[in-house]
DNA sequence: AATCAAGTTTACGTGAACGTAAACATCCTT
DNA sequence: AAGGATGTTTACGTTCACGTAAACTTGATT
């Protein structure tokens, strides 16, 4: 079972296959605060899911900036005044945007894909279909 | 209707809103190619394609070098001998790979933003409601 | 006690993707 | 012909996201 809850700068580096200045560097940017023993740092659950979710933000191309942005609209969604309630409403509406502008884009390069496996595909089964007929020739 | 065949630099840098630094950028990585007229680019409409298509590749987080392998895909998926086709084929599929990766990603940041916006609105029903007990009790 | 792995801070280096500025050529208009 | 819009090359500057190296502390192991 997953019943882990705290973890070193090394375990989350290598569960994540990412380098430990990374995750100090993240921290630097104020995307993590973990706690500290002495030193030492020491990372909790939350901690490992806001890294996982730095991870995924970058996947789709988000600076680190938004990253942080994101978190905010996560951690203050549930506090604030009314005027901060909804700008942050009209934000995560922008977010949701962006997210749907990318899922237009991956579609349009699946399709893009589609085509280029095709004519590779097509081209491949022209030349073993020449060949074919060569091995026939020289029988 | 979209009759035009031929552009000039900044009609595209208009169109795309993007510097004509930027293009000529591109073309210095190896990713355009247009006619010159003397000194002047001529942009066709396939450079325009390109364009496109590098500037979606930039919306999903491609470098400038791994947009110039999907042109290479595109490009040479009719042709090329049956060992390139087939090292072609695997690379269409680890990019779709890539691809689905950030379907994922899409679908789990949809789900953080729904669980945002629902506590920020009920944070915001709360306060709302507040008001309209104080006004109720004021009366 | 010594050493060794793992962690720390500090600071400079780096590649990608442009921005910005200078100095110049071309063409069109007035 | 003088000016302005649009284009060009060349080259140095900048931001982001780390990499890399040095010099140090701390805790565990032999």
């Amino acid at each position: 079972m997953n019943t882990q809850t705290r973890y070193s700068i090394s375990d989350l580096a290598r569960e994540f296959d990412i380098t430990t200045r990374s995750i100090r560097f993240y921290e630097d940017q104020g995307l993590l605060s973990p706690e500290r023993r002495g030193q030492t740092r020491i990372y909790s659950r939350q901690d490992r899911v806001r890294l996982k979710l730095i991870l995924r933000g970058k996947r789709l191309g988000f600076s680190l900036t938004e990253c942080g942005e994101l978190f905010e609209l996560w951690d203050h969604s549930n506090s604030g005044s009314e005027l901060q309630l909804r700008l942050m409403l009209t934000r995560i509406t922008e977010k949701r945007q962006a997210l749907e502008q990318q899922l237009r884009d991956i579609a349009m390069m699946q399709q893009e894909l589609d085509g280029a496996e095709n004519r590779c595909s097509e081209a491949l089964n022209a030349l073993t279909a020449a060949q074919n007929a060569a091995k026939a020739t020289q029988k």
